[in-house]
DNA sequence: ATTAGCACTCTAAAAAGGGGGTTGACAAAA
DNA sequence: TTTTGTCAACCCCCTTTTTAGAGTGCTAAT
């Protein structure tokens, strides 16, 4: 009679496991004893096999669809998996060069790098890709300026250091003079550029209510400026999600169901928002940058047959955003983890440029 | 035996042919003989809409999939009901009213009109929806403003007439002081308002090279503008289509295949851009402006199962953009075009709005 | 021109039949 | 104590067969 050592019984559970997780990603199907015996443990009889699984299913590790018909790793399968068994994958210098060239082409041949990010994510993962920016209204000022468009009109376009872009329209009752604005628009980026949005509020209202000499003659287009930086629509977040179509290629129509109902979360935009606002407000906390979101793991029920792999982005101190994928709960998680880290890389630095050539005072 | 007046024996066929079109619509099964007589026609029998049937699908207005089991409208039978039968339907006055307030706080609350209005188009119309705007090269300017970011950075931002606002990146070997940026930008909003970016071009190049005076100074950031106007991202054309999701929640798994080729042709945005483009063009030289494409109309051949509704949108009398929605042939075509007509009055009306309060000389 | 009737066709759904792979159990072997 | 061989039982999935139903074309009668 042998002895076996815990740990090598507990090495071979692993390695059953993990095998287990990788062949059911590939093939999405049950995973029977025999199978396993051929396919990676082949001095192991497939009764070994069976009682070792058996084990793992009273561990809820497993679990049989049908009461004969191999075994399906339950989510708590696939986060032992994430967490112990998956290896993190570098990703090939090569396929990280091929990323980089794509990235860099693509952030520079259109203007809107968060769309571009979302849509090679997709691509590259083969699932739906996600960027998610937070409120604005936490974001450093770049800068704010006024164009004029017609005499109750203006445009007000605000310049973030992580580079976003947001623009909105001012209606006023009364005729804006250019001259106005320019006074203001000076006013503004010398007193608030650097401090958040909810800063630059408070800042604009302590000076227009201490009556400020500068302020006097704008005082009512500041109002009204005041007034709609306060907006919802202003300070809000921005959710990009590319790629939902890939989803259908990589998938049979067992899934179809799966997908409506992620459609369904995704296309309500404010509860997938209020969900990566969440999951980034806790990883922040934690001080965490990536995560990974395994099925009934995600609060949203109708998300208990998906994935959700994510990475935060920061610019300077700030978290100001968030990408990632979402898709199948039986994903390659190994590689996709991988390259979200990396296009998250990728952005990050983006953004960062952006804020590494501040401008001088005497720039201005 | 009586003789049938061919006024008469038309007006049955057609309304045949309607009601097997609005039956099928419904059902997405084949339509029997049977079906019409209990359902439309019930003076007559069974054996006579079969010879009618046959009639009709000797024209090529019907087909059977199979032997014995009913029939299915061909392409050519959508386009005779949508040409010839379907009465247009009005909206009612209060599913307008709807519309218009739910359009309204769409477009107010939010920043990016055409996206709202894409959403909006898929949500009413359980398709997806879409909005297009041509090539900005086309539309007339309505301001190019240049913004300093950092020493040697800039952020361009043009204002088209129809409310398009595109902003870029604009970067430079050397430092441009916000004095220059400012002389330049009042010249190009003296000079080119109201032209369009291809005449902007060249009259800005005409100037830089005839040694205008007042362009002295900033020739070399001219010149970088001049070169950044010119780029594709710049002048291109944009797209938003939103609401695929809707399209699962309406299809049955039948469609499973109609669906994955639909998104890729839609995922691939150079190629729905290119046959949107070709549609407004075909349109804007016909003066027409709404647009059914049904199935095999359509010239790529992943949308023979597919429609596209469609009304162009105006400013001015420039054709600025173009939307709609595209889902299934067998879509509900009356209420989807009432539907796509309105919402294109009402964007296009906000569009206009924009152009309604043009800027006065004084006040600049 | 229209209709009733009939034979025929074809499909979609239900029923029936294997085959293959899996399981649990148990006794024997290591 | 652990592993293994063996075997009956199980259940899914695939294929085949059957059945019911609906629709058609044709023809003769009206």
């Amino acid at each position: 009679m042998r002895i076996l050592k815990p740990e090598v019984a507990k090495a071979r559970k692993e390695k059953i496991l993990r095998w287990m997780v990788q062949q059911y990603v590939e093939t999405r199907r049950p995973v029977g004893s025999q199978m396993i015996a051929d396919g990676v443990l082949k001095d192991v009889s497939s009764a070994t096999i069976r009682n070792i699984m058996a084990e793992l299913e009273q561990e809820g590790y497993l679990y049989q669809p049908h009461t004969s018909g191999g075994r399906i790793p339950t989510d708590k399968a696939y986060r032992y998996y994430v967490d112990y068994l998956a290896n993190v994958q570098k990703m090939a210098a090569k396929e990280r060069e091929q990323i980089e060239k794509q990235y860099d082409a693509r952030v520079n041949e259109v203007n809107n790098m968060l769309v571009q990010t979302s849509r090679l994510l997709a691509m590259l993962s083969g699932a739906a890709g996600f960027v998610y920016t937070a409120q604005v209204n936490d974001q450093r000022i770049q800068r704010l300026d006024f164009l004029p468009l017609a005499p109750g009109a203006m445009l007000a376009v605000l310049v973030t250091q992580s580079g976003t872009v947001r623009h909105w329209p001012v209606h006023m009752a009364q005729v804006i003079s250019p001259a106005k604005l320019q006074v203001l628009s000076r006013f503004i980026n010398d007193e608030i550029a650097g401090h958040t949005l909810a800063q630059a509020r408070q800042i604009l209202w302590q000076y227009l209510h201490s009556g400020h000499r500068e302020l006097a003659g704008v005082a009512d287009v500041a109002t009204q400026v005041l007034k709609d930086m306060s907006a919802p629509k202003t300070g809000g977040d921005e959710l990009y999600v590319e790629g939902i179509g890939r989803l259908l290629e990589n998938t049979t129509q067992e899934d179809y169901e799966d997908l409506k109902q992620m459609m369904r979360v995704v296309e309500e935009r404010e509860r997938f928002s209020s969900l990566l606002n969440a999951k980034l407000a806790e990883l922040d906390k934690a001080d965490k940058r990536m995560n990974v979101s395994i099925g009934s793991e995600n609060k949203t029920p109708e998300l208990k047959n998906l994935s959700i792999v994510s990475t935060t982005c920061r610019v300077g101190d700030k978290t100001v955003g968030m990408l990632g994928i979402i898709g199948p709960k039986h994903m390659e998680y190994t590689r996709v983890m991988a390259l979200v880290n990396y296009i998250g890389s990728l952005l990050e630095a983006s953004m960062n440029h952006w804020n590494a050539l501040p401008l001088e005072d005497n720039d201005l």
